[in-house]
DNA sequence: CTTGTTGCAAACTCTTTGCACTTAG
DNA sequence: CTAAGTGCAAAGAGTTTGCAACAAG
């Protein structure tokens, strides 16, 4: 089994992250970390908030793939996205789910939902 | 003003877009497309995904930008996303979130909520 | 005709990885 | 000690873009 070993560099990266709300992107967080570690590499970054993420110490936001997809239909509906393979389903009618028997989502077992919201920040409202 | 122009390659891509329900990346497109028109470039498949996107004809999932955020929250909760800037904020009380008036989320002006399901596909489910 | 669109290839952005060296435990 | 972790640089994956030729209206 490979064991953790709690480096200088993991240390700071999850104070650095903790220390904001502002959910930085790696790169935003290797700005910060530099600071405090002028030497330390991006890629040390990539590997520490997988890291993280994986034991559970920090989110990663938009689990989703890195791809983007596309869907013919415009028709208002939500999605299910496979955890495992990143495959993509239709939801049609949302409220049936809380009852995980009644597989509103053909196809998919549902395990969790993740509400997103969008709008517009206050600085872009200003700034329009 | 820039007119938009009804290209065999734009039609080519809308139909096989409409054909399917899997919601498929640009490259699975770039293939679709391709068995039709086999010189047709990724990049006008790009290009065009685009147009439609913008045009409404179809969707663009994961309306999220490019890059991953982290978040040192790890408590349950929801997340904003300026659909301009891209800058993501905290929304402690969705149930708040319908009436608009009611900021749940400060900082930000809600506009409208996806529902995002996670969960595994039977196709998965079979093969573990 | 005029200007939007295409194919191609190069450029870009973000993320991952191989390797020799370093270091936590 | 020794295996996990690091810095660096190169490689990948996905997407975007400049440009000359092409074609829709």
């Amino acid at each position: 089994m490979s064991q953790t070993r709690m480096t200088k560099q993991r240390m700071v990266i999850l104070e650095e992250l903790r220390k904001v709300d502002t959910h930085p992107t790696a790169d935003e967080i290797y700005a910060m970390v530099r600071s405090r570690i002028p030497r330390i590499s991006l890629g040390t970054v990539y590997r520490n908030l997988d890291l993280l993420a994986e034991s559970g110490e920090i989110l990663r936001l938009e689990a989703a793939g890195t791809q983007k997809r596309f869907d013919g239909n415009t028709m208002h509906h939500q999605h299910v996205r496979c955890i495992r393979c990143g495959r993509v389903g239709d939801v049609m009618h949302p409220l049936d789910v809380p009852q995980p028997e009644r597989a509103a989502a053909k196809g998919f077992t549902i395990l969790t939902a993740r509400v997103e919201f969008e709008g517009i920040c206050d600085h872009c409202t200003a700034h329009s």
